[in-house]
DNA sequence: TATGAATGAGATTTCATTCAT
DNA sequence: CATGAATGAAATCTCATTCAT
């Protein structure tokens, strides 16, 4: 029932419609080498008409850094029992990020692209409150609550100070995918990128633990085999 | 003396003036976002006149990656004391990183800019040997060779493999640089920037320092302050 | 009827309309001397406009010369009635030459742009499987059938070799019109071109025609004339 | 003797070395194609120099394209011995292009940049009392009289009109050179290029003989063999 | 709602020519 | 006499955005 209600949910599935497809052109462009062009081709849809729908090329932008975010935040969320210690906690994120880079990695270099999209985020600490930059703050939360999860229960070392070690985190984390989304796509499907981003989670872990944790659980495991 | 190396010095001065309008333009836009044009304003020369200096636009964008690179590795080269443990030569390495960009931060801030220069190359495992993108090289030797150092007397993880680490250490510091180049002015010289490069470099630090070593030593002092 | 063909017949004519300004000003400046920014003033269009409608510079200069080649061989195949022997048929290829001048000059001029669009061309033996080039096999096509048309009636010296004669009368023809298309407008009219032309083409019909031909009937008429 | 001399000689030496390095050039990337920087970079002169000599790029043209024909109309005329008969000395005349192009290929083919330098030249009947042209003028008078020598003798045809006639062929000729001047260096050596020449005054030459004349003997002889 | 058409502004690069020294 | 330096003008092409229909 309802026209109304008709024509929103037709109008949501456009809005779809065009950003998936300009996913796929800055998953193969880059995320500042597409254009509004390539889009309408790729949607057989008319310049003008995108118009309509997004009010510029950077809501586009926007909105697809926020679709991206908030699916890893669910998808961390999901995996994120309330039995884990902290540091297995902070594990799992990284390790959500690694399998999901693995997994579903086109979807997910998207996350990389809010430097296109707001530069002075992350790095700026009193840019949280700008404008198109909040998609990240859900992220942001979340590595920040898992930290003082682990602050909490001793896994984690005490003296970190969460907020400002979750950005710093986040910050690396994405600017690793940032780089990946503009290498091309063969390399970008390369073990060899995996393998750098488990170095660098395996870096930060030993980072943030507690010095008193075995450093031999400080490994994160090989991307695609489930952490045991 | 004489006519003709007056020439050659004033020649080198003029390059060395659009350099640097370059390089503040750089430092104002970014370094994908100024235009010949820019430079051309902003020299009071004509767009012809750059050409007479530099053979392209990418040739600029290089010179200035590698000058300031240079300058990088020149820098902590002097500070790089042979009877320093590969652990405080590692601190010496960040600690200029934070030095320099608390000094000179301008100038500095300029080794961010290879992602514009050749964005594939850090993150790109066998991307080492390719064109512009030699001018890291240097760094990484630097990096890479410090660690061995570590690893040999035993103040670092014996696990870490050094041209790795190097590898990503190097990669995300100057993700950090890359992403506070896209600042506007103002926000880059604030305080907030250095505590999240001193915070990151803490990380690195207890990631890649041996288990065996004392936590309390593992932090970079505030920047400006020279380490004793 | 209908909006579609309405639309698809515009833009046809606004084709057309960028076309017919690019031809004079070939016609006024030479293939190789006009810029899209002439184009862009001529039709008060801008710049980008025209790259709506043609690809590059190219791509107009190509289509120019397709139009015209097409447009002699189609006028010249309605006058090869299959009753003409060899010697007439060669002798109607050529009176088309000049009558085709007389009649539509400017058009016909045209035909001598290709050195701007492929100078390599007839001149070069193996050439004619290249690329923008193939617009003029149609041309040499017609010729060597009509030569060879002459060789088998005995109306031509059976010495010659049908395709070599025919690049090399094309060859000849086209450089002469692309001499013409470079002459300032008011030259270019004159009857001096045009006896010019039909000197050049008495001179090839003697060359071809079989010696037992009498030589008085190997004077093509004074241009404007039908041929009876 | 005298300073004034040398200074003289001096600078006709110059002045030929510059030429020499324009036709290098000409030769190399074609009439149009190349640049005052070009030849400053062959010469090692400075720019500002060449033009202590030269008033302008075309008058370096004009002067290569003169020096050509002079060289043309040397060499035949050498070769024309005064109990040739026309059709002959006609021979001769086609022989000559197709010998020295054979030989000297090079030099040869600046004959063809006079569209370059004047366009409006051979076509234009009553366009040879204008500026750079004249240059063409010598070549003109020499075939015309060739051709007067042999309506004198019996051997032409005694209808063509030898000044008309003299204009087409020269006509003809250096547009078949201007041709291949545009080709790249490689293909401009190549044998088919010679027949193609050869062809083409073969054509000629049988559309000036007197139809008296046996047809066996209108055939030039390959190119780099002496006339048996 | 949808779009074809149009465009202003701008990007990099080239080149013949001039002029102060 | 020679030249280093400079440049205005031009060339091709791209792109986000607007607007009348």
């Amino acid at each position: 029932m309802g026209i109304v209600e008709r024509r929103i949910r037709e109008k949501e599935e456009r809005r779809k419609y065009i950003l998936d497809a300009a996913k796929t052109l800055i998953l193969e462009k880059g995320a500042s080498a597409f254009s509004m062009q390539d889009i309408a081709d790729a949607t057989e849809l008319s310049k003008a008409t995108l118009y309509l729908y997004f009010q510029s090329k950077e809501a586009i932008l926007e909105e697809i850094f926020h679709d991206a975010t908030d699916y890893f935040v669910e998808y961390v969320e999901e995996r994120l029992s309330p039995e884990l210690t902290g540091l297995e906690a902070v594990m799992v994120v990284w390790g959500s990020y690694l399998s999901l880079y693995a997994e579903s990695g086109d979807d997910f270099v998207l996350t990389g692209i809010w430097r296109a999209v707001n530069p002075t985020f992350v790095v700026a600490p009193g840019g949280e409150g700008g404008g198109g930059q909040n998609a990240a703050v859900p992220m942001l939360d979340l590595i920040a609550k898992v930290l003082e999860r682990g602050i909490a229960d001793g896994t984690l070392d005490p003296a970190i100070d969460p907020r400002g070690v979750a950005r710093t985190c986040l910050f690396l984390a994405t600017s690793l995918i940032d780089s990946v989304a503009r290498l091309p796509r063969e390399l970008r499907d390369s073990n060899g990128i995996r393998e750098e981003m488990r170095l660098m989670f395996n870096l930060l872990l030993r980072g943030v633990a507690s010095p008193t944790v075995d450093r031999s659980d400080l490994y994160l495991p090989a991307a695609k085999k489930d952490k045991r």
